[in-house]
DNA sequence: ATGGTAGACCTTCTA
């Protein structure tokens, strides 16, 4: 089973590029973030016509997240547990199901800056809540996997110029420690070692010619319970992407699982 | 120290 994660900055405004991206690449599975559209406005049936299942959770203008497959779609859950109050769409989780079905979760975790505002603390308390919900899905003892933009750089080789993300929220000691912590709850990242030299990035930034100049950085992650990473047969990132005709800003990271 | 780009949408916010 291949499952992909992709940030998209805009499913309508990048339909041409993502549909392109799904014709070659073929997963089985997508977690797409920063839809930036309604339930209403998602183009469901282009998806649709090439052979796909969809569920989204999306929200006007801003965020917004969604779950394409080839397989169906069961038990869909849209929202992170853990505050009724919060209204920003930024996870949805489904199982996948087959012989051996895998629940996927789905995420865009806040950016969190400027970091002296609400923002860094809103980034903190989702991530507080993202462990929670992590440690409630180890005791199911099922595969399961978290994919998604996390806005952590996890180690300074994680970044071409890591100096220049000291003091920002993807980077910042509060940020790279609750990474840790979710991931030493027990979850394997998908990261082959050739993925974890420098240079693996998947995200640059529009601004000042960070692709030409390889200004990238590795936010992008998927994280896997014990029994899916059992399963665990492959890594890539779709770095050419980024070179493509009016591309995201992210690129698709794309696990293989042998289920 | 600043500005550089992109998207949604209405004028500025988010990234």
């Amino acid at each position: 089973m291949r499952i992909a994660t992709w940030n998209v900055n805009s499913v309508n405004a990048r339909l041409e590029t993502v549909l392109r991206w799904f014709e070659e690449a073929q997963p089985d599975v997508a977690c797409l973030q920063e839809i930036k559209c309604v339930d209403e406005k998602f183009p469901a049936e282009a998806f649709e016509r090439l052979g796909y299942n969809v569920a989204v959770h999306g929200q006007k203008t801003y965020n917004g997240v969604a779950l394409i497959s080839k397989r169906p779609l069961e038990d869909v859950r849209r929202g992170l547990p853990g505050d009724d109050t919060d209204e920003q769409a930024r996870y949805i989780e489904a199982v996948v199901s087959g012989a051996q079905p895998v629940r996927v979760g789905c995420l865009y975790l806040p950016n969190g800056n400027p970091v002296a505002t609400e923002k860094f603390a809103y980034k903190l308390g989702w991530m507080a809540r993202l462990e929670a919900h992590a440690r409630e899905l180890l005791t199911l003892e099922e595969p399961f996997a978290l994919l998604g933009d996390y806005n952590v750089i996890p180690e300074r080789r994680d970044a071409e110029f890591p100096d220049n993300w000291t003091g920002d929220a993807l980077f910042r000691p509060e940020s790279r420690a609750a990474f840790r912590t979710l991931k030493n709850l027990g979850l394997t990242e998908a990261y082959l070692q050739a993925d974890g030299a420098p240079g693996a990035y998947t995200f640059w930034d529009y601004q000042a010619g960070a692709w030409q100049r390889n200004n990238g950085i590795r936010i992008d992650h998927a994280l896997l319970s014990p029994q899916a990473a059992d399963l665990l047969t492959g890594v890539s990132i779709h770095r050419d992407v980024r070179s493509w005709e009016k591309p995201s800003d992210h690129v698709p990271l794309v696990i293989e699982l042998d289920a």
